[in-house]
DNA sequence: CTCCCTGCTATGGTCTGACCATATTGTGGT
DNA sequence: ACCACAATATGGTCAGACCATAGCAGGGAG
């Protein structure tokens, strides 16, 4: 494919040309979020390799939040596609956590610090109010301690996306992620919902009052009452 | 329609297993950088997968920048070696920078939230003095903007390592590599950099002192003083 | 004419087995 | 003691196969 090379050995591997290749093909097609690449086979055959080079370098680019990770099936509809990058940092940090033996102490602290900052934004911003307010519904709809986390995630998470950064949103989208079995377990050791909920709505009201400080002290106190033998002030 | 959004039932893919395996077994043996996985070959057999489900997986280790991407051949010296947590964000992180379209501001607004929660942190413990002296000395040491920068960024990443918080450390580790560029220019466009020796000498003094709401102030300043135009209060 | 059912087909996911160039190691000869 | 060479295990790559699935086309029933 290169011609010129061969001469003293092939320095790099064949996937990383098709991921060279890809994105060469990205940006002169002009794809954008939510169009499809080839199937791999043809893009195998188009580059002239084999589909397991195709396959890995599809793995980074998955990796890497260029393509979804979507299962795709079925002729046509399979294809990849291109999806929001903004979520490429959640694999890899729930990885990085895993790896590295973090303390679950530790993943609690980043989230004081994450959701004070974030929850201080959003009253300064007077921002996501409808997202917290459905999330704060569908807890109070739940009827498992799963649909309650599940809801309670949202909620969380509504708040980072209410800071306006998109970083700071993505990194918390994967601790949430990664303590989801422990908090399920937190929930259902607790037994009582019910002073979590008082702290989701006077975090709410903070934020719609717009009184900053009041949402960050709010935002700290509810950690403490979801996670007291964890919590450090 | 999934109904829940994410999907109770995925599918996951054998790739994904062996991850979790790999990720399992580095934790319980308790494998450390420079330390090796087993051969690709053996690691199937003992998953009982295929190679190829093992190779897709390394990539995306290798992306994530838990494995060093070395072509090593040869029996014996040809696995992988595991490299430094502390990188695993920042390769992600550059690349996902290059791709979407995530601002410079949004990293100096997640700088600011890490920074001023760690030196009230490294305050209530008058922790990491030692190491912040250390930078401090060699950016008045250094005779261009990039030895400067390089200092700077030990001694913002000491302040992160101060905090105690690992998880916390990894991220502002990835930041700061990722504006490294920018902050050679930020500081060559700024010309003096007494305005920041003053900063830093402000934060340390806060820290040595012991005064958790003066060190976050004076972080806040020192970045207003850094990044002028990109600063969000 | 419309509607549903049933195959056909292309897809991603996975496995098997093979070949190559290389790097380490052991062995034999000098 | 030293060096050359074969044995061996490695990562990189390829070709071909199978599976479950999802879309589409065509045919039969109403």
């Amino acid at each position: 494919m290169d011609g010129s090379g061969w001469g003293p050995v092939k320095r790099t591997r064949t996937f990383e040309d098709v991921l060279a290749q890809i994105e060469r093909r990205i940006a002169e097609d002009g794809l954008t979020a939510g169009d499809r690449l080839p199937a791999e086979r043809r893009l195998a055959e188009q580059l002239g390799v084999s589909r397991s080079s195709v396959r890995e370098a599809m793995r980074v680019l998955e990796t890497l939040g260029v393509v979804s990770s979507q299962v795709g099936r079925g002729p046509d509809a399979g294809a990849v596609l291109i999806a929001r990058p903004d979520s490429a940092l959640t694999g890899l940090l729930r990885l990085h956590l895993g790896l590295a033996t973090l303390e679950l102490r530790e993943v609690i602290d980043t989230r004081h610090m994450i959701e004070q900052w974030a929850a201080a934004r959003a009253a300064s911003a007077r921002a996501g109010g409808e997202a917290l307010a459905a999330a704060l519904a569908g807890m109070d709809a739940a009827r498992t301690a799963e649909e309650f986390v599940e809801h309670d995630t949202a909620f969380h998470c509504a708040l980072a996306d209410a800071s306006g950064n998109r970083l700071v949103s993505a990194v918390m989208r994967s601790l949430r992620d990664t303590m989801r079995k422990f908090s399920v377990e937190a929930v259902e050791r607790l037994g009582d919902t019910a002073i979590l909920r008082a702290g989701h709505v006077r975090i709410l009201a903070a934020i719609e009052a717009g009184d900053p400080g009041e949402a960050a002290a709010a935002v700290s106190e509810h950690l403490a009452d979801a996670y007291p033998e964890l919590f450090t002030h």
